[in-house]
DNA sequence: TATTGTTATACTCTATAACTATA
DNA sequence: TATAGTTATAGAGTATAACAATA
């Protein structure tokens, strides 16, 4: 297949997706905020499939994965680190502790604030979805060597960093 | 600050976000999909924030997008795209189509497939989405240098091929 | 029958606003 | 007053199911 020769400075053609049959024109193809998208697409597909019967949902899985790492940690604490509302994670907290795997006490030096743990079934079911959760990770990057992975996992550090 | 010495084959310490006054374990530091998580809502953040009064939401404007670059396009290939199902494609196309942007229109070789087109409006409208879409992905990789945002999308991209 | 598209509906995730209780 | 947390609610984004029209 040969190519027309170029006007100087004219723009390079379109990058393509999909390139079967009637491939289109992907004018966001170059644009990382709409591949992180597409990635985040992938990352909760993933996250279904692996997570399917174990109760969980992504939002509910980052809270209590914080909460195993962090006994006794603060709602607000947990806002802050996943970059949400506190309001959000209140529900988060209700559904777990409705499902059973974590409870709210109160924290005695500071009576405002809740202080949250697993409970032994929360215990339990954690070290499932630990185990869930790498094979979720690999299968998400598998497309990358694992020099890749950790290049993309810098590059996604860096990126938020504040 | 000292450390203790690390027994052979023990874990590495779990590496800390937001390294401020009460900083945390942060057990998911290390995920690929948690951080495009994260990476997402940075994305979308930045997107409300340059985008307001544009009238469009970040579904919308790449349904958008891709009707500009591909006039006639089918909304089943927007679909396919956009990794989406159909029915959310119609009912975003229905906002666009509500907001004068966009038009609706009847392939005759093929009379159950839509084709669909900007207006004049629509172009308009989109000659400032475009420029307003380039900043606000520059504002999103601003922490990365031109070469790591080249990088950073040839990860993307590897990792999303199908 | 299979394909294209749409409507109706439900669920997840997030944000804002209003509220309670404590500091 | 300010802070920690919660409830109530709304909006965006996605999926599934049921349907109509066309091939």
């Amino acid at each position: 297949m040969s190519s027309l020769p170029r006007a100087k400075g004219a723009a390079a053609p379109r990058p393509r997706i999909a390139a079967g049959n009637g491939a289109i024109a992907s004018p966001l193809a170059d644009s990382p905020a709409f591949l992180v998208r597409l990635a985040q697409l992938r990352a909760f597909e993933e996250f279904h499939r692996n997570f399917a019967g174990l109760g969980v949902t992504p939002a509910g899985f980052s809270v209590l994965a914080l909460i195993a790492a962090n006994p006794g940690v603060r709602p607000g604490t947990i806002a802050e680190e996943l970059r949400v509302k506190p309001s959000n994670v209140a529900a988060l907290v209700n559904a777990l502790v409705a499902a059973g795997l974590v409870e709210r006490t109160v924290d005695e030096a500071e009576l405002r604030a809740s202080m949250l743990h697993m409970t032994t079934a929360g215990a339990r079911a954690w070290q499932e979805m630990e185990r869930t959760h790498r094979d979720t990770d690999a299968r998400f990057v598998e497309a990358l060597t694992p020099a890749e992975r950790r290049q993309f996992v810098a590059l996604l550090r860096k990126l938020l960093h504040r």
